[in-house]
DNA sequence: AGGCGAGTGAGGA
DNA sequence: TCCTCACTCGCCT
């Protein structure tokens, strides 16, 4: 055939321009894929040119895409969402995921409660390791689990990071 | 209070 | 099959 088949991998990138950076949104045929916090010092890219067909639907998804992580960064809870591409997660880190969405803005859960909502009250350990898998920071919202007693617990973006955005929320940071 | 070790489930090499 | 975790708990100073 003659329409070019592209392959069902294919991410096409967009950049979100805040305060704190450019995050970096990337997208596939079914939403968004990827969301990554700003790079520094990092020479700029070529992205792919969006194909036709896909420009309207990703240029749509990434104004809400835009508009929810400037509500977040501002303290203040997204009204849409765009629609999440989670598909190269395995069934486990999606239920974590899912299990992080399920906390309001504002609200932290240690990483037993997310074991125990989704069932597993032994896989705590696991959970760590399915957020720090978790492709879209800030929407799916790893940074608002944290350890037993109240201590910050890791994150794949840099504490800071976690500081920060806890902070934007209006949630007490601990010290550590 | 704080350090330490064992136990734990999932994922990746 | 091994190893590494963004953990938790209990036991010990």
């Amino acid at each position: 055939m003659t329409s070019p088949t592209r392959p069902a991998a294919a991410r096409f990138e967009l950049v979100i321009p805040t305060e704190q950076g450019e995050f970096i949104a990337r997208y596939s045929a079914r939403g968004l894929a990827r969301l990554t916090f700003p790079r520094t010092g990092t020479a700029p890219r070529v992205r792919p040119a969006i194909p036709r067909d896909l420009l309207q639907q990703i240029s749509t998804w990434h104004r809400l895409t835009s508009r929810a992580l400037k509500m977040i960064l501002s303290g203040r809870a997204p009204l849409n969402w765009p629609p999440l591409d989670l598909s190269g997660g395995t069934e486990f880190q999606r239920q974590v995921w899912a299990a992080l969405q399920r906390i309001p803005l504002g609200r932290t859960a240690s990483y037993g409660d997310l074991a125990r909502d989704i069932g597993r009250p032994q896989a705590f350990r696991a959970v760590g390791g399915a957020c720090g898998a978790n492709p879209i920071v800030v929407l799916i919202p790893c940074h608002r689990a944290l350890a037993a007693n109240g201590r910050l617990g890791g994150f794949s973006g840099g504490v800071k990071w976690k500081r920060t955005l806890l902070a934007a929320e209006g949630i007490a940071v601990p010290a550590r």
